[in-house]
RNA sequence: GGCGGCAUAGCUCAGUUGGCUAGAGCAUUCGGUUCAUACCCGGAGUGUCCCCGGUUCAAAUCCAGGUGCCGCUACCA
């Protein structure tokens, strides 16, 4: 086949940190909606997705959880009711799965890695950065204020930690050049936020290596460094195609790839990933799709709101396809949309149970009880009843072609379902139930259906991107045995003595008010058990002396404020018993809107930890806090118990 | 705090390069219909286009300032 009539997707691959929500459904869902218009059209497709496996927090989480980092991905990514159940039960057809611990892409890393370091664009440097040693970190020349520590001011020295660097800094301009094309990046509005965010502040060398943490893929030239996970990770999108390997070899038929990704990455795509291929010397992506959120309540999405957008319980209790259908329905693609069970059950009733579901259910109906089944081929056309009818279902391929080509699934739908609700209002024009009381009108009565007939037989053949098997459910009944591009651009496809099947209704109408109930008290119970049964097992054993050396205490709360240019500290002055003020710091703000109500409270701190510095004052230890999900509160103490008391 | 994005009907959103009384769907309400999943068809209503200035013959649209929400980022040991 040739190299024109290909074309190769992708989505981001996931990080198996936790289980995966409804937006990386979302993000999946359309971009198997694409590779799935893409097949109709007749381009020899290639869909990847895959997962995301290295970094430090997934080290840190299999040690929480006593396990290795291979065992603890496996599970996520591989077990009962992870990655791989979740994209099968969305009906994702994706033709790879990368797994970035898959032996051929390790290999290809280091490949790639040695590939950039021999071009000179990786070199072995330091973080040749101003080091504030109070504050234990790093800084650029750029960031320091009068020359000293932008945090508390105190003078600077110059330090080095010795890692690789990818001069990112040398394809500032050609990446700039990229985006203002107006082509690879969109949508548009993507384009000046990250060249206002990011290029035009100046691009510094990118640090692409760690030696802090060990689970990640080793630089072979150089053991004891791990290459940045993001250059392992965004490199899947060639290793997956045999690039540097030999476990696939087909990167110079399908390569390069459209991306599809969640606005929060599109930095890395739309910045390194090009820089990284420009060091390559090899062809960059023809289009980051740079896609908004799904909001709840018009927030990003979390745990302890997101228990019932649920992708597995959404499915089950709606149908895939019609979870499907509302996500690419429902969102602007380009942007963030507000995601509610409201809006959910609002869009399968109102679109699938009474305009597309009913339709397809009364021309059934109608075949049936006038026509016992089949349409006689005596027909009588009408121009003046059909014209538009006719006309819009055969013109409606090239206006839903010209959407979905510019990634707008949801106006795509939007283009079938003016269709299919001016073909219900086509059957209240003509009357069959009139016309059937008139002999002489039979042929006429015929027609009518016929048309109905094609006209969902178009309708149902280009929802297939989205309903896969609904689609093809629906074309089976209107008697077509398939789902074919040329065959939804032409209106008469069919025989005119088409047999039309009745089923089952498609898309059962939806009680709103039980079902939001319903689901309000699934949520409930969910967050029941969530709080009965803690889900993380318990660590492995520590000694008695382990925790001996922690210095616990009660601490009273003499004061506490909150940290200006602060989103998140608040400043406790506490007694500690000592007679002195003890300062600390704690990330408490958002949990405590009015810091005034923990003023003499009793708390529990750990002292013997080193002071640290933080927007510039300075905290002498840690408040103790319990948190699930998005609860979080600080460990309160009895009354009677006297500031200073000791933990044991 | 730095940077960016967004703000339009009760809800979810369209509004291209500034240009007719600002639109769609849902919800509400009135009428029609009976083939159909209490469905479908038709009519109706609602807006300080976030606020305040400015440019213009003309601003939802462009510019400055403000407010609110969101994200990235810097500190939640």
């Amino acid at each position: 086949m040739s190299k024109e009539n290909t074309f190769y997707i992708t989505t981001p691959i996931y990080y198996p940190s936790d289980k995966l929500h409804i937006g990386h459904t979302y993000c999946t869902v359309a971009t198997d909606s694409f590779a799935r218009y893409k097949r109709l059209r007749g381009y020899d497709v290639m869909f990847l997705t895959g997962t995301d496996e290295h970094g430090q927090k997934i080290e840190e989480k299999a040690k929480e959880a006593g396990v290795t980092p291979q065992q603890f991905v496996d599970k996520i990514v591989e077990g009962e009711g992870g990655i791989l159940d979740l994209w099968k039960l969305m009906n994702i057809s994706n033709d790879r799965f990368i797994r970035t611990t898959d032996d051929y892409h390790v290999k290809s890393i280091q490949r790639i890695f040695r590939r950039m370091y021999d071009a000179g664009d990786i070199y072995k440097g330091k973080y040749s950065g101003m080091y504030c040693t109070p504050c234990e970190s790093f800084w650029t020349e750029s960031q320091l204020v009068d020359g000293k520590c932008p945090d508390c001011g105190r003078p600077v020295k110059y330090a080095e930690e010795e890692a690789y660097f990818f001069k990112l800094s040398k394809y500032a301009q050609p990446v700039k050049e990229l985006l203002l094309t107006g082509e690879f990046l969109q949508p548009m509005s993507r384009v000046n936020e990250m060249i206002k965010n990011f290029i035009d502040p100046g691009l510094e060398d990118l640090c692409v290596s760690r030696t802090s943490f060990s689970w990640g893929i080793p630089v072979d030239f150089d053991p004891g460094h791990v290459v940045y996970v993001w250059v392992d990770a965004l490199s899947n999108y060639i290793t997956a195609l045999g690039f540097d390997n030999d476990r696939y070899d087909d990167f110079d038929h399908y390569w390069p790839a459209v991306h599809i990704v969640g606005k929060e990455i599109v930095r890395f795509h739309s910045i390194i990933w090009p820089a990284m291929l420009m060091s390559m010397g090899l062809p960059l992506p023809k289009k980051v799709y740079g896609h908004g959120w799904l909001l709840i309540d018009g927030g990003k999405m979390s745990k302890s709101k997101g228990n019932v957008a649920d992708p597995y319980l959404l499915a089950e209790r709606y149908g895939v396809d019609a979870l499907r259908f509302f996500l690419m329905r429902t969102f602007p693609f380009g942007s963030d949309g507000n995601f509610s069970n409201e809006l959910l059950i609002s869009c399968i009733n109102a679109d699938l149970a009474n305009d597309l579901g009913n339709l397809v259910s009364r021309t059934g109906a109608m075949v049936k009880k006038y026509f016992g089944g089949t349409l006689p081929a005596e027909q009588e056309g009408d121009d003046a009843m059909d014209g538009e009818l006719i006309a819009m279902a055969s013109a409606l391929h090239e206006k839903y072609a010209a959407e979905m080509d510019a990634f707008q699934p949801q106006n795509a739908i939007g283009e079938v379902f003016k269709v299919l609700s001016r073909a219900n209002k086509y059957i209240d024009e003509n009357a069959p139930w009139l016309l059937i009381k008139d002999e002489t009108k039979k042929a006429r009565l015929a027609r009518v259906l016929y048309n109905l007939v094609e006209t969902i037989r178009i309708c149902a053949g280009l929802l297939v991107p989205f309903m896969p098997e609904t689609a093809a459910e629906i074309t089976r009944r209107m008697g077509a045995d398939a789902i074919v591009w040329d065959d939804l651009c032409r209106f008469g496809v069919l025989p005119a003595d088409v047999t039309v099947a009745q089923g089952d209704a498609l898309f059962p109408r939806i009680d709103m008010d039980k079902e939001l109930a319903a689901l309000e008290e699934i949520s409930a119970a969910q967050k029941a058990a969530a709080g009965a049964v803690n889900t993380e097992p318990v660590r492995p054993n520590v000694k008695i002396d382990d925790f001996a050396k922690c210095d616990l205490r009660v601490c009273k709360i003499l004061a506490c404020e909150k940290v200006p240019n602060s989103e998140k500290l608040l400043k406790f002055t506490l007694d500690d018993g000592s007679g002195k003020p003890r300062q600390i710091l704690s990330g408490m703000q958002p949990f405590y809107p009015d810091p005034a109500v923990l003023v003499d409270k009793k708390v529990v701190a750990i002292l013997n930890l080193p002071t640290r510095k933080m927007a510039g004052l300075e905290s002498n230890g840690m408040l103790l806090s319990a948190e699930q999900g998005d609860l979080v509160r600080l460990c309160l103490v009895p009354d009677e118990i006297p500031a200073g008391a000791i933990i044991s």
